[in-house]
RNA sequence: GCCGACGUAGCUCAAUUGGCAGAGCAAGCGCCUUGUAAGCGCUAGGUUAUGGGUUCGAGUCCCUUCGUCGGCUCCA
């Protein structure tokens, strides 16, 4: 669906219209730093554009309002912007100061052993409009005049490494937004303001679910009790509906040898996430940063395992450690302690495709239950990067068998080349944030290469050992993340099974406390997580205050429900129900909290 | 980790060219006894993230460290 939209993007005006803004923003910042502007690339992205520059000094905002109004001269000029086709010497000599060009050229050349290119050299072209030539495949708009030039602007300036690779220079890259008409930009900006206000970050402090502490460290959220209620929630959901799977939990600790990483590639493979090593007499252990080991290892010591016990699946909530880099850290999304509800499901290669089945089908429920359509599932294959645990039959087999699957399975999905794990293939379930990032949440992964790393074996029909195959599944990913993500995607208004405060009761003047004290303890006995403002404020500063803390129920009592025995139930939406008894509020809540609402 | 920006009370933010650190909300106390989104008053709250430097004088200028944010890279 995704891509079917970004197809029609890349063909449409307003790419183009971006494209071209980016080249006036290379004009704009060449003529800034006359000689000593080294260019890059400058593509059109989702909602705007950007253009990568190596530069003598830092840009700051107020460069980015000259270079706006600069740009704005140069639109008002209406060039034309001119393709012309150039050979490969002359785009050498065009670009002669031009490192990063140079480097491009020569591998449109086909210089850099580049066979696709070497057998089909593709033809160089550039565009020119006004004094600024790019080397550029196009396409563009007739001339820069049809650049609403008040419906642009440039956002911000982050760096970039050339072409990505932390090896090379960083550049930087000045992000700007293009659109027709004034109105569209004004509507983008404000949206913009809107996912701000939904980033988990700002709600989880307004509602007070979490905290990060210097004193504790970076990425190491803590959580208050309303934040740990939701925890308990999600957890319990999923272990229940777990167990209804044919799922078994297990418990495998936080430290481990590292020796078992060697063994398991680990360590070869991912050391750079791990925590540094905590030594114990010369021996050297780590915090765990994944389960499969634990999990592969109790499965072995468990003792000898027929076919007949297969498929066995291992889950656990598990808190996990990682090494993130400091720079890549994200409130709840990207954390250096989560807890993963991971699971591993030993299973013969013929149970492979049914058991990738169920763990698709609970997945596919539990998003479901959380309300939550917005994600695409990512096929992610093996790349030419050398990471990879060498077997190249079992990564053929695996890839397919997960492709299968899913074929089978008639869930959408694209497949990514060099996404998978070290051990093997994997179909991740991706969504987005409020603020457009794309996050890994579930995921399924085969396994075809650590259990013989292991020395996992079970008895077969035919009376010999055989190595099972793994599946990794994880169903929100991690709770952290998929509580962040949660909270964009409700806004912070939890359904009521998840609301950590489910309802407030709120009494009108003191003389109603003592009979607001009585409901409160008729509700918690109904297992409802209520509270009771007993506070000294008005009702008016009482409602406001469970408004903004997005508490499904406000539960308001003063004289006339006392008399009558019921209470008034207003909605967070406000939309107030007329005096219903505790007999009555409680059968909508069961009807609400049955139809997981 | 890298590039850039930022860091003032629990929270949201002020503080002119370098010249006495302030407000609202929250908190505590008191008054009011309230009918569906903020009643009123008083009090307290700060080594301006941290350590150093320049200066007669630094929240403001320079450097260090820590943290946060936007990206890059990496990932659940």
């Amino acid at each position: 669906m995704a891509e079917q939209k970004e197809g029609r993007y890349e063909e449409s005006e307003l790419y183009r219209l971006r494209h071209s803004a980016a080249h006036v923003l290379a004009q704009a910042v060449m003529e800034m730093f006359p000689g000593k502007t080294q260019i890059a690339i400058g593509p059109p992205i989702e909602d705007g554009f950007y253009y990568d520059f190596g530069l003598p000094r830092s840009l700051t905002l107020e460069d980015l309002r000259k270079l706006e109004k600069r740009m704005r001269q140069i639109i008002a000029g209406k060039h034309e912007f001119a393709r012309s086709e150039a050979s490969v010497e002359q785009a050498r000599q065009q670009f002669a100061q031009q490192e990063y060009k140079l480097e491009l050229i020569e591998e449109l050349a086909g210089g850099d052993g580049d066979e696709a290119a070497q057998l089909q050299p593709q033809a160089i072209t550039f565009y020119t409009h006004d004094t600024f030539t790019d080397l550029c495949r196009g396409p563009h708009i007739g001339h820069t005049g049809q650049i609403n030039p008040a419906a642009l602007k440039l956002l911000n300036v982050a760096g970039a490494y050339w072409r990505g690779d932390e090896n090379n220079a960083m550049l930087q890259r000045v992000y700007g937004t293009a659109w027709r008409t004034v109105d569209e930009l004004k509507q983008h900006l404000w949206q913009l303001e809107e996912a701000k206000k939904r980033d988990h970050r700002k709600l989880g402090m307004q509602l007070g679910l979490f905290h990060f502490s210097v004193d504790v460290g970076p990425g190491l959220p803590l959580f208050t009790p309303k934040g740990e209620t939701i925890r308990h929630q999600m957890e319990t959901y999923v272990r229940e509906l777990q167990t209804r799977y044919g799922y078994q939990h297990v418990w495998t600790g936080h430290l481990v040898k590292e020796e078992l990483y060697r063994r398991s590639g680990h360590y070869q493979n991912y050391r750079e996430s791990m925590f540094p090593p905590m030594l114990d007499e010369n021996v050297a252990f780590r915090l765990k940063p994944m389960n499969c080991p634990s999990h592969m290892t109790l499965f072995r010591e468990m003792g000898r395992h027929s076919y007949r016990e297969l498929p066995l699946r291992f889950a656990e909530f598990a808190t996990l450690y990682r090494y993130e880099k400091s720079g890549e850290l994200t409130g709840l999304t990207r954390v250096r302690s989560l807890t993963q509800d991971d699971c591993h499901i030993f299973c013969t290669p013929a149970q492979v495709e049914s058991e990738f089945a169920l763990a698709l089908r609970l997945i596919q429920e539990v998003l479901q239950h959380y309300r939550f359509s917005d994600y695409r599932v990512r096929l992610s294959l093996r790349g030419e990067e050398g990471k990879y645990l060498q077997d190249d039959e079992k990564w053929l087999s695996a890839q397919a068998a997960l492709r299968s699957a899913l074929d089978v399975s008639g869930i959408d999905y694209y497949t990514e080349i060099g996404e998978a794990a070290f051990y093997g293939p994997k179909a991740d379930f991706m969504a987005r944030d409020v603020l457009g990032r794309e996050w890994q949440l579930s995921t399924i992964q085969v396994d075809f290469i650590q259990p013989a790393r292991l020395g996992l074996t079970y008895i077969g029909e035919d009376g010999q050992e055989h190595t099972p195959v793994v599946l990794h599944r994880a169903v929100t990913g991690s709770t952290e993340r998929f509580l962040g993500v949660l909270i964009e995607h409700y806004a912070g208004a939890f359904p009521l099974w998840l609301a950590p405060v489910q309802a407030v009761i709120i009494p009108i003047t003191d003389r109603h406390v003592e009979y607001c004290q009585q409901l409160l303890n008729s509700l918690q006995e109904q297992r409802l997580r209520v509270e009771l403002d007993a506070g000294s404020e008005r009702m008016n500063a009482k409602i406001r205050k469970a408004q903004v803390q997005k508490i499904p129920y406000m539960l308001v009592a003063g004289d006339r429900e006392q008399q009558t025995g019921t209470i008034s139930v207003r909605l967070r939406s406000g939309e107030e129900l007329k005096a219903q008894t505790l007999e009555q509020f409680l059968a909508l809540t069961r009807k609400t909290l049955a139809a997981g609402d």
